[in-house]
DNA sequence: CGAAGTCATGTGCACGGTCACAAATTGGCC
DNA sequence: GGCCAATTTGTGACCGTGCACATGACTTCG
């Protein structure tokens, strides 16, 4: 640790100079520097270089707290977020926080990750307690949802993904696509026995990746089984996958994320067999890694920074009051690397 | 996206209750409601449990900026964090947070991946104008700690990683250790020509790894050769370990992170090899894939959660004035798995 | 029983901005 | 030169909370 350079050496705690001491060395009122403070229409040039030169001078900062309370609004933002640390929900976020930051907003995050009872509920107070002006919630399990109408939150919110209802101000990947694009790429390399290791159940975008690949199946009228539920760990798709091959009544599986997709791969191999010479693995996600996975894993790619950033212009143009304009679901790429083939017979 | 209960039907922007509604209809002075809510000492019992009351009909909450004002404390605390996409940054992040909520303080971060020039300044601007009350460095480059001390912030800030210089109040996990522990594995293996792949120069904890590497070769006098300066990813890795291959005068390679050992191993098996039969591979961070690699991976586990944690418990003490109790640096651990067997020959 | 001390509560102002409105200055035009 | 409008600047109140100090009620004790 380095301490910063403490310069309140001084005896008296200087507080920090306010819009008057500036007003007062600049020979104006506090109500012009804060005129120029908000580049306001009408304020000489003369005047306006000699209040900013003051301003430099003193170092002058704009008092935040004070600009909130004042005008009743706090240019803030909550994250509501479960998993944080995984790459989909940390890449959103640094988007959130950067487009936030570009629209003179700031972010505060609540994580969930924590021990469950009561957590949502607190994580939604300590967003409220900071009087955010809008909620994005990057935690699109239903147990969230159902706590944020029983809340009944007086702020907008918007998630990372579709509710699943169909709804006119949807922002979302399109999941169920993503899942479709999978399961077809398996279905045309001539797979017909394709399980589907699935996300939690209650997570929205589980659900719905679960949903296109029945979808897909169903069109094709391929015969399908019921999927495996997991919990996106790669420690689980590991399990699930040495389980699955007691069986082995299948040739490809088409996983709902990436770290799964690669525990089902350790198994695989741990079993002695290959990939994808005896079985296909389609993941989902993309997350950088997935390049070099042995093999290199296809999968589904989404863009969760450009998802990011559409929901924070969502989420502004709905505090502003603002229609937004729905850009729609942004569509998800298949990416085709090596873990996929047609089947051995 | 679903749109919050907009209960703001009524025709005036009701404001929110303030401490004075509660008090008109608890029948006590503002002041009072004041000492309930940072429960003061002298209260009595039963004007207590009225104010509380009054709280819990109206949905009183407290306006933070108004508090932050009046007490010239906002109990917010700053994190500058760079790649906090990946996992160690992502998941100390996390914990900071639950950590500073915990003690009551808010978390406001600032990304660097941006367009760098100016970027860091930007950065700090943006934690400043929060007034936040310390900082939290996670991204330790040498340069952001140059722009720390030109900027000559006036709050105090740690950081997650020691600044190189032996420092009383150094507050890290043990980089040199670590990468010691690494080493010291491939060298009882029996392995003499080991190739170190370091990430950027300009990070601290990359260059604290090399130094533990040279460190440890020395020691045991086995002769070195310079390590590859990467840039942390698994792509760099792959391209690397293509470089290196061309040559072939090694028998294991010890990597700065765990992405960068997925990279060398994928390119390894590219050629043909195979890991360790071939080539030793040791990584480190211990990302929660790394496991399930194949082979899963050697590799050295930090506890980026405990050092989140240490790290606020240390900066908040700073703030308070507190001589904060130096707990010393974080164990790094060796995970012995697959990717490391002894030389071939 | 009165003085001194403790406890419980109230009063008024400060914090650093913004807002609504008033006042001063400037300029154009007859 | 005087009048009106537009531009530029100033005045005072207010946002919601905490602090310092004042006040009144109730104890304690010689």
């Amino acid at each position: 640790m380095t301490s910063g350079v403490t310069v309140s050496d001084d005896s008296t705690k200087e507080r920090a100079p306010s819009i008057r001491d500036v007003a007062r060395l600049a020979g104006v009122s506090h109500q012009t520097v804060s005129r120029v403070l908000n580049n306001h229409a009408s304020i000489r040039d003369s005047t306006k270089a000699r209040v900013l030169a003051v301003i430099e001078e003193l170092q002058y900062r704009p008092n935040r707290a004070a600009r909130a309370l004042s005008r009743g609004r706090s240019r803030t933002i909550g994250v509501l977020s479960a998993s944080s640390a995984e790459y989909g929900p940390a890449s959103s976020i640094a988007a959130i926080q950067d487009a936030a930051r570009d629209a003179g907003y700031f972010v505060n995050t609540a994580n969930l990750n924590r021990g469950e009872p009561g957590s949502i509920a607190a994580a939604v107070d300590h967003l409220m307690s900071q009087s955010v002006e809008g909620i994005v919630v990057i935690a699109p399990q239903v147990q969230v949802f159902n706590a944020l109408k029983l809340l009944s939150i007086d702020v907008p919110f918007v998630t990372l993904q579709s509710s699943g209802n169909v709804d006119a101000n949807a922002l979302t990947v399109d999941q169920i696509a993503g899942a479709r694009l999978a399961t077809r790429h398996l279905i045309d390399l001539g797979h017909r026995d394709i399980y589907h290791l699935a996300g939690p159940q209650d997570w929205i975008e589980a659900e719905a990746r679960m949903h296109g690949f029945l979808e897909e199946m169903g069109a094709r009228e391929v015969p399908t089984t019921a999927p495996i539920l997991g919990d996106w760990t790669a420690q689980f798709g590991y399990h699930a996958g040495r389980e699955l091959l007691h069986v082995r009544d299948f040739t490809a599986i088409f996983s709902s994320n990436d770290q799964m997709a690669l525990g089902l791969m350790h198994a695989i191999r741990e079993a002695g067999l290959e990939v994808p010479r005896d079985v296909s693995i389609v993941g989902f996600d993309d997350i950088p890694e997935a390049a070099h996975f042995w093999p290199p894993l296809t999968t589904v790619r989404q863009d969760f920074a450009e998802l990011g950033r559409r929901c924070v212009a969502l989420l502004l143009a709905n505090i502003a009051g603002t229609t937004a304009e729905n850009q729609g679901a942004i569509m998800p790429e298949l990416i085709v690397r090596g873990s996929t083939a047609r089947p051995a017979f």
